[in-house]
DNA sequence: CTCCCTGCAAATGCTTTGCAACTAA
DNA sequence: TTAGTTGCAAAGCATTTGCAGGGAG
């Protein structure tokens, strides 16, 4: 196991990040996150440990599964339910939308400016907006 | 169990839906599809399984499930994944978008008219449009 | 007869949890 | 010491599936 005090420059980059999201970094929590932010990306937490042990790092199941939900909740990823047979999270750290290919499940970013709204519905009797979120679903052309 | 041959009137529509949507009718069948279109609603397979039950019907979980799956793979409902923990059956045929209150998992509709773009990005590469949804995450007001 | 449907129970597969060992300060 | 973390194995739970029994024509 890697050693807190051998942890990489990218790490101590990383440790940072997690403070700022009040996430106490760890070994395994920093594992995770290089992985995850090494280029944004949208994986389930089973390619996420593949990902893990191509790259010789050894973190449980449980760990990954506990970690990617702590991070979810501290707002540090996002998960994207599409699939209800798998949870998938997505690193990009900006608001963006998505293009969803039904047939395989694949997933392709929106920039946030590629989507402008010329009507938005009124909201319900005492709620205000905490996300909009649009999925274009996309299937290949048959000519 | 309810015979074909006393089926309601409102069942006798359905029979003519379920049919213009090649769905063979059943009686059980039709018992959801009536559940289903007694008005537009949201639901689980076990919230409709209860409801099968208040009304006195009898239809066993495998058979809901099979019957919800096929009625999705044939158009006549859509199938909506915002919580990974149990999809949701929407029985509204008509396009429309949705509200998500996240806390408590509610679904409101909005009016397809109610949303309208003024801008939408570029396909990927051999792609095309399958359809568009859009998600406004909605919370309580805080005052 | 024959095809398809239903329902029970068992299987599946993702995710969570209990709990003991461990780690850092 | 002490609070918080990890990892294993077991538990949970929504959904699917195998298969025997049924129903319609």
């Amino acid at each position: 196991m890697t050693s807190m005090a051998s942890a990489t420059f990218e790490a101590a980059d990383t440790v940072a990040t997690l403070a700022a999201f009040n996430i106490t970094a760890t070994s395994q929590r920093l594992q995770i996150a290089n992985v995850l932010f090494s280029e944004p990306m949208h994986l389930s937490a089973d390619q996420l440990l593949e990902k893990l042990r191509h790259t010789g790092e050894n973190v449980s199941k449980a760990t990954v599964y506990n970690t990617l939900k702590l991070f979810v909740e501290r707002g540090l990823i996002r998960q994207i339910n599409l699939n209800p047979e798998r949870t998938v999270y997505d690193s990009r750290r900006a608001t963006h939308h998505h293009f969803h290919e039904v047939e395989t499940g694949a997933l392709w970013d929106i920039n946030p400016g590629d989507v402008e709204f010329s009507r938005l519905p009124q909201l319900p009797e005492g709620m205000e907006i905490a996300g909009v979120e649009v999925i274009i679903r996309v299937a290949r052309k048959v000519q």
